[in-house]
DNA sequence: CCATTTTAGTTTCGTTTGAAACTGTTGCAA
DNA sequence: TTGCAACAGTTTCAAACGAAACTAAAATGG
């Protein structure tokens, strides 16, 4: 049987009587660190955004992207706020109720609606975005300028293996894996 | 009118008349980036657990706290797992359901409940931790030694950060901001 | 053309979530 | 003691979610 690898924390066996597995401490373990910060940061934000504009965290999204003018369909706004478009349907569907929003049927495809934001929600962008990258600054200044430039580089990359993990079809089974070398 | 301050991507001017505000682009917004990221492995990892245990990420999270075969209240759990007591109630009474977890009223405070892992649940947990730690080590793959080492300190960072920033009771109005400078 | 498939977006249904209210227990203080 | 505040955990209720079914319009292709 070749050596179990010993991934960190080499942790001596627990105090019952196990075999010494690979320990897993939740605080060193990558997608639980990302999981506690994004929802920190995100929670954080919410509110703000809940507190001073009444609206969620899809409609801000929603905001930001259209918030330049551009009219874009539903579909087209769920691809740049990679949200499903059940859940962009439905922050449309607030928008609409709450002024925020325009919709108008497409001329060429009438599948599609054309979104605009209301000069409401514009004044809303306006007033939104500096709040928003100060809190990002306030965040960030935690680091230096090169460990923000590192930031980056490593979300990118990690984003990216993500992604291709995420779309790799049948995660292959412990045994599977096992019995494939 | 002092100059706006301009962050990143100075996009000029958007194609409507309106004053150049600081531009935001979703993609390059940490909240988000962050967001986006924890979401992808998360629900990887979900589905993972999901397809081979039946069960759920908060359910996985007491599975991995108390796999050491350790016996822990109920208000602890939470505070180990970054889960709120309601999270974790639903997922005890859940895990009882499915005979993972063992209960038993503590005797010098009846208020808290003892929690240890029933054989079936540390059979799951020998075999979810090497799963878990292989999927971290995929998405770590794509970084190289001393880019993990930057990508602990960075999270670290930021989440000690972000604590600090979620912590603070009133998040000082624009207006305010603007009045004191 | 008409029938079929694909695409855009919405609705439905059952589950999950979060905040606040609630129950039961302990600690504290008059 | 008894009365009250603090604590541990559960329940409730309304909002939010995800997956799958659905509606409507457009593209495909016999």
């Amino acid at each position: 049987m070749p050596p179990a690898r010993r991934s960190r924390t080499a942790s001596p066996s627990p105090a019952s009587g196990q075999t010494d597995l690979p320990a897993l401490h939740l605080t060193r373990f990558l997608p639980y660190r990302l999981s506690v910060l994004a929802n920190t940061v995100s929670h954080t934000l919410a509110k703000l955004y809940e507190k001073r504009f009444g609206i969620t965290i899809p409609e801000w999204r929603i905001i930001a992207v259209l918030g330049g003018g551009e009219t874009m369909s539903a579909g087209e706004i769920a691809q740049r706020t990679a949200m499903d478009k059940v859940q962009v349907s439905r922050a449309i569907s607030r928008m609409l109720d709450s002024a925020l929003i325009l919709r108008e049927s497409g001329d060429t495809d009438r599948r599609k609606a054309l979104l605009t934001l209301t000069p409401k929600a514009l004044a809303i962008y306006a007033e939104i975005v500096p709040m928003a990258l100060t809190y990002e600054e306030e965040v960030t200044d935690a680091l230096s300028i090169d460990e923000r430039a590192q930031l980056d580089t490593l979300l990118s990359k990690l984003q990216a293996r993500a992604d291709q993990l995420a779309a790799r079809p049948a995660p292959v089974s412990a045994q599977a894996e096992q019995a494939g070398g």
